[in-house]
DNA sequence: ATTTGCATGTCGACT
DNA sequence: AGTCGACGTGCAAAT
C-alpha cells in the first residue's frame, strides 16, 4: 500500500501527536510530506507552519491504515481513511538557498568599515543601539556629536526618512548635536527631497 | 500549462527572492506548495523549514515557465525547467490541531492551586525561576523553606530525578532549607526509588 | 494597524 | 548532550 520512501500524499485523515505536548487534529484532508531526510509534516489549507511535524530521523512504521512516526519521546500517528493521491518523489535536491545582500550585511559593512564613511573620529560606534523610538542600526560617537545612521538594502523611501527622523529625535534631548544619515544602495527622489528638507543626509553604500 | 489553484508540484527549478533579504536557490528538484490562502512555500530533501516561502495572499502570476509570487513588498520567482509531476488539491481541510496537556497547563495548574498541594504558607511562588544550573519550573517559597517543583507531563524518569536534584543544588548554598518536588501525573519504579534515596519528594498531579 | 510574547518553535554553532 | 542566539522567524492576542 503505501511505501517506506519520501512521497508527498494527499489525505483524508486524522492525526494524533504525543511529544513536547498532546494534539489531535480532526478529520480532512490533509496534505502529508514525508522527506528523505526522516522528517514529516501535515500541513492544512492555510499557514506556512504544519498542523503536526517531526524532525529529521523520525522511524516510520506502517500498520494497516495508520503511519506511525517515532523520534525519542515523540510520537506522531497518522490514521489514513482514504488517499486521495500519492507522488514518491526521488533524486530530492538537498541545495540550500544562498542568502544575501541583507540589511544586516550593510550594517555590518558600516560597522567594520566607518573610517571610510565618516571623516570624524568615533569614539564608540554601537549597532542596534536602544532608544525610546525603536533601535538605530548604527550609532556613532565622537566627543561632541552623535551620528544616527538608518540602513536600507534597497532603494531609500519616504518611510525610511521618518523612520531616520524619529531616531534622530530620539536623541536630540541632550547638548549634543545629532547629525542623521540615511545609508542605502539608492534613494527615491522624494525621499531625497524629504530628507534634506530636514537637515538629514544620504550616504550610498552598495553590496558590491 | 499551470492553473492557478491550490497545488503540490515536484519540480526542477530554480528560485529567487528578494524581500527581506535577498537569497537564490541553485537548479535542482524541489516540492512546491501553493495553499488555498496563497501562501506558498519551497521545500528541499530535509529541514522542517522551507527553502524559501511567503505567507499568506500572496498574488500569483505565471509567465511562461515562471511563476510569480508577490506579496507587498516581497517576491518569489521560481523558473521551471522541468514539471516532474502536479496535483491540484480540492477541499483541503482548515481545521486546527487541538493542543492540550502541556507541561505549561500542569504549571499553570499548580501555580494557581498550590494550597491544594501544599499544606505550607507560601509567601512568594514564580513560574520558571531562573537558576545557574536551569530554570526551575515553579519555586515556592515560605519564611524558612524553598519548595523546588519539577513537573513532567508524563510518567516522571529517573532523569527528571536528576534534572529536579539539580535545581535543588542550585539553592542549596545558603541556609534556607529546600525541598524538591516532582510533580507528574506518574512515575517509573527506578525513578520513585531514586527519588526517595535523595530525600526528594512525588507530587502526582494530572490533566482532567 | 502596530506591538508584544509564545512556539511541539527550528536550526546551527559552540562547549 | 546541553546552552545560546538568530531567524526572510510565523502567529495570535492585546493594545
Amino acid at each position: 500500500m503505501i511505501q517506506e520512501a519520501p512521497f508527498v500524499m494527499f489525505t483524508l485523515c486524522t492525526v494524533e501527536y504525543d511529544g513536547r505536548a498532546y494534539s489531535t487534529l480532526a478529520a480532512g484532508r490533509y496534505l502529508v510530506v514525508y522527506k528523505p531526510d526522516g522528517s514529516v509534516m501535515i500541513h492544512g489549507a492555510d499557514s506556512l507552519v504544519p498542523r503536526n511535524y517531526m524532525g529529521s530521523n523520525c522511524k516510520l512504521m506502517i500498520e494497516d491504515n495508520r503511519l506511525i512516526f517515532i523520534r525519542k519521546t515523540e510520537k506522531i500517528i497518522i490514521t489514513i481513511a482514504e488517499i486521495l493521491s500519492i507522488e514518491y518523489l526521488t533524486d530530492w535536491s538537498t541545495a540550500k538557498t544562498q542568502i544575501c545582500r541583507t540589511e544586516n550585511e550593510l550594517v555590518q559593512k558600516l560597522f567594520d568599515n566607518w573610517h571610510d564613511y565618516f571623516d570624524d573620529d568615533f569614539w564608540l560606534i554601537e549597532q542596534q543601539f536602544p532608544t525610546e523610538l525603536g533601535p538605530i542600526d548604527l550609532l556613532g560617537r565622537t566627543e561632541t556629536t552623535d551620528f544616527v545612521v538608518e540602513i536600507k538594502r534597497k532603494t531609500a523611501t519616504i518611510k525610511d526618512v521618518s523612520q531616520l527622523k524619529r531616531y534622530v529625535e530620539a536623541l536630540e534631548h541632550t547638548t549634543r548635536v545629532v547629525k542623521g544619515y540615511l545609508a542605502a544602495p539608492a534613494i527615491s527622489q522624494k525621499a531625497a527631497k524629504y530628507l534634506t528638507k530636514h537637515g538629514l543626509l544620504y550616504l550610498e553604500i552598495g553590496f558590491d
